[in-house]
Formats: structure tokens, C-alpha cells, sequence
RNA sequence: GGCGUUGUAGCUCAGUUGGUUAGAGCGCCGCCCUGUCACGGCGGAGGUCGUGGGUUCGAGCCCCAUCAACGUCGCCA
């Protein structure tokens, strides 16, 4: 009893043999001899093999009742496995533990799904019994990574002098924008707060309040319908710093992530990473978050067009309104016909009228080859930088619509190509966004991202003359096709945020209604500053090889926002709505 | 709200042109087994084929509607 030692399933070596411990854990798997039953006993640090010998009468009888998932506590010597017994695949595999005494902590119920399987259960079940879900491999690593990698951010942002100070979740809803979560006030009944879609205007109010530097691991809410890549509530490392510049401020952010693969991953990221423009990343990419893991870059060849054979393109290529894309497709001239019809249908999906090809393997061929001549084929060979037997895809349309097609084309392609790795990391900043968008719907000037994004310096003449080409102090960090998050330098002067807010058609009681506070604040001394969010829940998706962040959430809602193990949202007792004031008006039955 | 994919045993899936009693692997239960590690052997239980309607002599399969999960568009200051 002296040198009994309570040890995780994972660590024990030959170096434990001759300790007397204590192993707890539950049953991953078992196989019974007969006379001879090991059980393979597991927690987060991993198994040890536990063997249970008839000479242990008692003992060995509790050990025959153990199923999967028992909870155990297991007490014996470590040894040496017999020689050629041991197991390579097992980081514990040269010891084992000859069971002394056995302990039943608890028993469980078989469970729906085997924890130990190799095949992945469908995600209903595994969110049903996440707690389940929780004790698979997958799982275990995946929150490990998640907790090293805001370790890291945490580490990274405190060894820069900045500040974690939380916010708020209960706070002032500030319209615009996406949905609120909206919380009903008992006190003040009527009244609601909002929870916060972002601790924006707080950490400004940091800034003001001469705070300097400000991070922090912040929950967000957001009552949107979720993605693969999107939850109503998510988090995201925020930052506002004082007195920078924007290349301060993508810098600090940059070397953070830096940090951060190099902490985690033992990786090294480029030094510095690439930037774009707005209008380079659209040209070529046909996305403000381009993947970078390869290249096939969307190709302008109207001028190709122009005035040739090919009365469709011919004619599209006399207006700039219009854009006709070419993208090469490597060794895409194996492709059969149904390939391309495929093709085409996808391209069809997303709003192109139809999609153009050709491939040049041996000899020129595809649905426009009839109207390409020697000259035009070659202008397009080195346009798109063909080599072998690689087939072009066309598209064309208005300007914006061909130039999304193209870029979602472009991923698709490299999709089918297996270009999309996993286990590459390809950053790039993206800046230079235009600070103000034109609304589709009403056609109304917009702000791109927030109203609180300063404009490039000596650009606030163009306010009143041409707004939609003022450019924003805002950057963006993207990762393998992902945005991680944006970044601006903020408004800090009341007049000027004034005119912005104006420029989107508030009028002053608006401004003072919803953002009054705020704007009182700036009138203090408000110094210049800007900041960044990154998703963490996004980044840990992509640093873990997943393409779901409910992969690497512990517990998401699922697409219909519902947290399906415990059954969120749901009714509340008529008592609690009455302490509220609030009552349930049925929507009118369908007609 | 639109579009797409999926829905068959506890889990993962197969199921041909519409045709007898709907199958497999894993898991589960029982018996056997002292060196396995995805242990092995023998036997067994387990199904409203998501739900409702229709076509048909006959539907897991065809048609209509509907529900759910996932993906995507809208949406995401």
C-alpha cells in the first residue's frame, strides 16, 4: 500500500514494472478467455492492458461481469509482458497490469454506439449521446488541440502586454446587421438585452477608457442559420489596440497565429505571408478568401473573344459590365463528356448560363473548338498557361456573377483534383475592401463589413462624391479558402463616425438611440485604434484536418440551431413567462 | 424559404427489372476457450424498410405529400 500509485492508462512503461498501482478508467474493450480475460482499460491519456487470472477467485469473477464502458478501478503490479506478447500499436504495449483487485465504480448501459469502432456513427446519434462522442479518440485530441491553441493565443497576447478583460454578454442590442439574441428583462419588464454578436463597441470602449491593449477569448451570438462553418454562438480571440496602424495591428495578429503553429503544430508559417488586394484576390480567384494551397488562377481572355467566331462570347466581350474566365483544368482532356456535363451542371447551379471548353490534348476539341482558330487557340494556351493535356473552362456572364462562378468553379476543380490538403496551411491577408457596398435588394449604400471601419487617410472627400470608392483600413486574415477573421482601424473621431452613420441614412435621433452612448464616449478623447477577431472555433477546425467546427465544439447545435442532447430550445413553465410579460402568439396556420 | 444528398436491425451499410420468409459486418445475449489485443469457435435474439397516402395481383424499390439529419443558397453589422 506504501508506493500505490493512482496512474493514467496511458503512461505506464517498462520503467513502472515492480510499482504497485492504481488504474481507473473504463472498459474499452475486452477479451475473454475463459480462463484469461484482459480488458483494455482507458481514459484521456490513453489504454493499458489489464489481465485478470482465475487463481484471483473473487476477482476474477467480478472481471467475467465487465462490459463495455464499466467504470473501473483496477489495483495490481505493472509488469513486463511476457516476451512475445507485447503489442507495437500500443503506446503501452510492453507492460500490462495483472489485476489484484477489481472495483465496479459504476456500470454501464451498452452503449449505442461502440467507442472503440473504427466507423464514425452519424452525427445525430453522436450529438444525441455527445457525452459518448466525447470519449472517442477524435474528440479527446481535437479539444486538446483546441485548449493548446488558446493556450497558445493567451501565452502569445500576454507576453505583448495586452490585457484579457471580459465583456458582457448581457448587453444594449445595436440593429443592423445580423440577428440578435434577445433576453427578456424581468425587472424591467418589456425590455430585453441583447447578447453581444461581437464585444465591438466594448472594446472600443476599452480603448477609450485607455486600456492600451485588450484581448479576449469572447463568446459570440449571432441568430443566424448555421453552416459546416458557422454556429449561433462561437468564439473568437478579439483584440483592439491604441494608437496603430493598420500594418501594426495585421503584424501582431499575423505573429499570434505564427505563434500559434509553431506552439501547436511545431510548424513554421511564411515569414511574411502573403498579402492581396481585394480586386487581385476577385481577379484571380474569384473570392475575397481565396485557397492558396494551389494556384489555377481565373484567366481574363474577352480580348480573345472579341470579335471572333463565337457570336456568344464575341458579343460579351464588348461590354467591361461583363468578364469571360478562363481556367485551366490540369490533365482535364482525359475528362469524358459526362465529366463536363457535370460540370456544366454544377456551374449551372450557382447562376451560370452554361459553361464552355476546350482540350488540348491531341489536337484541339470541346464544346467551342469550331469557332477557336490557330491564333486564338494559341493566345489561350499561354493566357492560361496550358500545358499537356489540360482542358480550359470558360465562363462568362455579368462581371460579378462570372467572377463567382469562376472562383467556386476553381475550388471545385481543384476538389475533383484532390488540391485541397488537408494537412497545407496556405495564409493570406486579404485588404483593400471598399468600405461601402451597394445593398442588391434596395440598392441602398451599405458599409461592407461594420460602420465603424475607417476609411483609407485622404479618402473622406470622396464621402460625398463617389463613396462606393472609398477604400477601408480593414484586412482580413484567410486560411485555405476560410476567412479566420477581419480587422479594421476604427472611427475615432464623433464627427466623422457621425457622417458614416448618416452616409448609411440614420438620421442623428437614430444615432443617439442606438449608439448614443457610444458616440458620447468618442467626444472624450478618444484615441485613434483599431483591433482584429480571429474565429478560434474556424481556425481549431483547420489546424485538426476537420471541415466541421462542430468537430472541435463540445457541445454544438446542430443545423436547425438545436443542442439536441438536452434539447434546447424548449418551453417554459406559463409562470416564468408571466414573471417576464411576455406571451406566445401562435404563427397563423399555413394557408 | 429554395436546391441537393441521405433515411433499411443498437451502429455502419448492401438490397438487382416491382415478385416466396428483407441480408451482411460490428455490437448485444448464451455456451466453450489461459496470451489475446479488431481474440477465436458454436448457437441465439433483434426490423412498422422515417411517416402518411397512392399505383399495382404484389412495393424496401414506382408516384405524391410530409418529417428529420447533413450540405449549400438566401442570411451571416
Amino acid at each position: 500500500m506504501d508506493n500505490l500509485l493512482r496512474v493514467s492508462c496511458g503512461a505506464l512503461s517498462p520503467s513502472d514494472a515492480g510499482k504497485t498501482v492504481e488504474l481507473d478508467g473504463w472498459v474499452h474493450r475486452r477479451r475473454d478467455h475463459g480462463g484469461l480475460i484482459f480488458i483494455d482499460v482507458r481514459d484521456r491519456s490513453g489504454i493499458t492492458q489489464v489481465t485478470f487470472d482465475p487463481s484471483k477467485g473473487e476477482t476474477f469473477a467480478l472481471a467475467e461481469t465487465l462490459r463495455s464502458e464499466d467504470v473501473v478501478s483496477v489495483r495490481g503490479t505493472v509488469r513486463r509482458r511476457p516476451a512475445g506478447t507485447e503489442n507495437v500499436k500500443l503506446a503501452t504495449g510492453e507492460v500490462e497490469v495483472p489485476a489484484d483487485a477489481l472495483e465496479i465504480l459504476n456500470r454501464s448501459e451498452t452503449p449505442p454506439f461502440v467507442i472503440a469502432a473504427e466507423e464514425e456513427p452519424a452525427e445525430e446519434v453522436r450529438l444525441r449521446y455527445r457525452y459518448l462522442d466525447l470519449r472517442r479518440p477524435r474528440m479527446q485530441r481535437n479539444l486538446t488541440v483546441r485548449h493548446q491553441i488558446v493556450k497558445a493565443i493567451r501565452d502569445y497576447f500576454d507576453e505583448h502586454d495586452f490585457l484579457e478583460i471580459e465583456t458582457p454578454n448581457l448587453i444594449k442590442s445595436t440593429p443592423e446587421g445580423a440577428r440578435d439574441y434577445l433576453v427578456p428583462s424581468r425587472v424591467h419588464r418589456g425590455s430585453f438585452y441583447a447578447l453581444p454578436q461581437s464585444p465591438q463597441i466594448l472594446k472600443q470602449i476599452l480603448m477609450i477608457g485607455g486600456l492600451g491593449r485588450y484581448m479576449q477569448i469572447a463568446r459570440c451570438f449571432r441568430d443566424e442559420d448555421p453552416r459546416a462553418d458557422r454556429q449561433p454562438e462561437f468564439t473568437q480571440v478579439d483584440v483592439e489596440m491604441t494608437f496603430v496602424r493598420q500594418d501594426d495591428v495585421m503584424q501582431m495578429m499575423e505573429n499570434s497565429i505564427r505563434s500559434v503553429w509553431r506552439r501547436v503544430l511545431a510548424e513554421e508559417i511564411p515569414d511574411p505571408l502573403p498579402r492581396l488586394s481585394y480586386a487581385e484576390a476577385m481577379r484571380d480567384y474569384g473570392s475575397d478568401k481565396p485557397d492558396l494551397r494551389f494556384d489555377l488562377r481565373l484567366v481574363d481572355v474577352a480580348d480573345v473573344f472579341r470579335g471572333g467566331a463565337f457570336s456568344l462570347f464575341a458579343s460579351l466581350a464588348e461590354s467591361d459590365a461583363n468578364r469571360i474566365v478562363a481556367i485551366r483544368y490540369p490533365n482535364g482532356a482525359a475528362l469524358s463528356r459526362r465529366d463536363f456535363d457535370g460540370l456544366t451542371e454544377f456551374v449551372k447551379s450557382i447562376g451560370a448560363n452554361g459553361l464552355a471548353y476546350l482540350t488540348f490534348g491531341d489536337g484541339m476539341k470541346g464544346s467551342i473548338a469550331r469557332f477557336v482558330d490557330d491564333q486564338m487557340a494559341q493566345r489561350l494556351r499561354e493566357g492560361a498557361g496550358v500545358e499537356g493535356n489540360d482542358a480550359v473552362l470558360f465562363i462568362a456572364g455579368e462581371h460579378a456573377i462570372a467572377t463567382d462562378v469562376a472562383g467556386r468553379l476553381r475550388l471545385e476543380i481543384a476538389e475533383r483534383l484532390g488540391l485541397r490538403d488537408p494537412k497545407r496551411f496556405a495564409f493570406c491577408w486579404v485588404s483593400g475592401f471598399p468600405l461601402f457596398e451597394k445593398d442588391s435588394e434596395t440598392g441602398e449604400i451599405t458599409f461592407s463589413h461594420h460602420p465603424f471601419t475607417a476609411p483609407l487617410p485622404g479618402q473622406e472627400a470622396l464621402f460625398d462624391t463617389d463613396p462606393l470608392a472609398i477604400t477601408a483600413q480593414h484586412y482580413d486574415l484567410v486560411l485555405n479558402g476560410y476567412e479566420l477573421g477581419s480587422g479594421s482601424i476604427r472611427n475615432h473621431q464623433p464627427e466623422f463616425q457621425r457622417k458614416v452613420f448618416k452616409r448609411l441614412g440614420l438620421t442623428d435621433q437614430q444615432i443617439d438611440d442606438r449608439f448614443g452612448f457610444f458616440m458620447e464616449a468618442l467626444t472624450y478623447g478618444a484615441p485613434p485604434h483599431g483591433g482584429m477577431a480571429l474565429g478560434i472555433d474556424r481556425i481549431v477546425m483547420l489546424a485538426c484536418g476537420e471541415s466541421s467546427i462542430r468537430d472541435v465544439i463540445a457541445f454544438p447545435k446542430n443545423q436547425m440551431a438545436r443542442d439536441v442532447m438536452m434539447d434546447a430550445p424548449s418551453g417554459v413553465p406559463d409562470q416564468a413567462l408571466r414573471d417576464l410579460g411576455l406571451t406566445i402568439v401562435q404563427p397563423p396556420a399555413a394557408t
